[in-house]
DNA sequence: TGACTTTTGGACACTCTTGTCCAATTCGTC
DNA sequence: GACGAATTGGACAAGAGTGTCCAAAAGTCA
């Protein structure tokens, strides 16, 4: 993380954005980032970057670099989009709740749509999966940015919700797995695949209830 | 499926087998496997197959034809291999259980060990998603293959567990799905890592502790 | 041994990619 | 408008990959 906020600095100072050629970074990452999510790392070719991002393939050579550094750049790009978002998701986990069913399946949907369908998400899985094995560093990064920093949070926030009493269970973190793999399990998972709001609420809420029925006081799955 | 039964009848009866030639054709696609998980379609070269195969480059071409015919080779075997595994695995699914709890952990091992876990299926499943879209007769093959043909299975197998009184389910299909994902979510799913035999069964006690206390009849899941 | 098939390795043409160089052009700012 | 910086497009060398061709070598079977 340390690191990351170092690179993130790097960035925001760079003489390239104070010359006012910002956009055309931005372009530049963002069409990689699609062309490398489509054709992965040794499929990518600058020319179809550049023409992606309608630019020419020199001025990708002059803004970033050789084409690692453009790989680098994107995934970290990536990064830090999902991990925000992540955050943000996860300050809408239900506190004090009135009815934790409800409240849990509005959770998992956003948490489904925000943080899990969306497309840079599913890229950024599928970038570190192929090339995490070439790059190792990569590998490490993203560890530090998804699963080391956000699973402990998401843990967190159901251990809360046990000590107040509104579910029942012993060990956290397995509950936090468990809850995000029941979330995912309904969902179709065909690849590039769009998932409608309809089939992802009844995902999430058929997810939520057999958690519920497995760690919930009561009846709380009853009502869903 | 009737589709693949016909290319894997095309397969036994070619000409190369009868020949006696079937070692080399046999160690060409072995090694077309390795070096194409390894590397992706795109990034996996002939050359580099060749060697691996201990074989000429020619010989490649000889037998089976150009890259994509070999790359069509490659996943079927994987996909013939891992089926028939499923197939034999599900087949030990509890049928009259004394004990469901310490059965179903039983089943889930052998489930995670032999199909989820070893290194072809983990290949398999990354070849799909990533030459998926560029090939989408591999993933129709994959759909026949896989989820067509076992879900039904696994599913059913649930229902007569429900039909015998054993657990308490109103939906089959949901049920094995969300069985199979509380199996996977205790797994350390970090890319080409090997699981242990302790987390295996660790990991396959929770997942079945948490379904049995949502699906169990009375106690079930407390002998776990 | 001899006829036939397969395998081998080298050479080849072709395409694609990366990264560099450079002159002409455009852009931003004063 | 004028100056400096960025951008563009084209050309280039070097390397790697695919697929083909072919003659020599090795293997197979009667």
């Amino acid at each position: 993380m340390i690191l990351a906020m170092e690179i993130s600095h790097d960035v925001v100072r760079s003489p390239a954005m104070q010359r006012g050629n910002y956009n055309k970074r931005c372009a530049i990452i963002s069409a990689a980032t699609a062309v490398f999510v489509r054709d992965g790392y040794v499929g990518a070719s600058i020319d179809a970057i550049a023409e992606e991002a309608n630019v020419s393939r020199q001025t990708i050579y002059n803004q970033i670099g050789d084409k690692e550094k453009l790989f680098v750049e994107v995934v970290r790009g990536i990064n830090e989009h999902g991990s925000a978002r992540l955050v943000a998701v996860l300050a809408t986990f239900p506190d004090e709740p009135e009815n934790i069913g409800r409240e849990l399946v509005e959770f998992a949907i956003r948490l489904t749509r925000d943080c899990l369908c969306d497309d840079n998400s599913r890229a950024l899985r599928k970038l570190i999966e192929n090339e995490g094995s070439r790059y190792p560093e990569l590998f490490e990064t993203w560890k530090d940015y998804g699963p080391g920093k956000n699973w402990p949070a998401i843990s967190s926030r159901f251990a809360r919700l046990a000590r107040a009493g509104d579910i029942d269970l012993d060990d956290p973190d397995l509950a936090a797995r468990q809850f995000m793999a029941l979330i995912r399990a309904d969902l179709p998972n065909e690849p590039g695949q769009l998932v409608n709001d309809t089939e992802l609420e009844q995902a999430a809420r058929n997810g939520v209830r057999t958690f519920l029925r497995a760690y919930g006081k009561r009846d709380a799955a009853l009502a869903l």
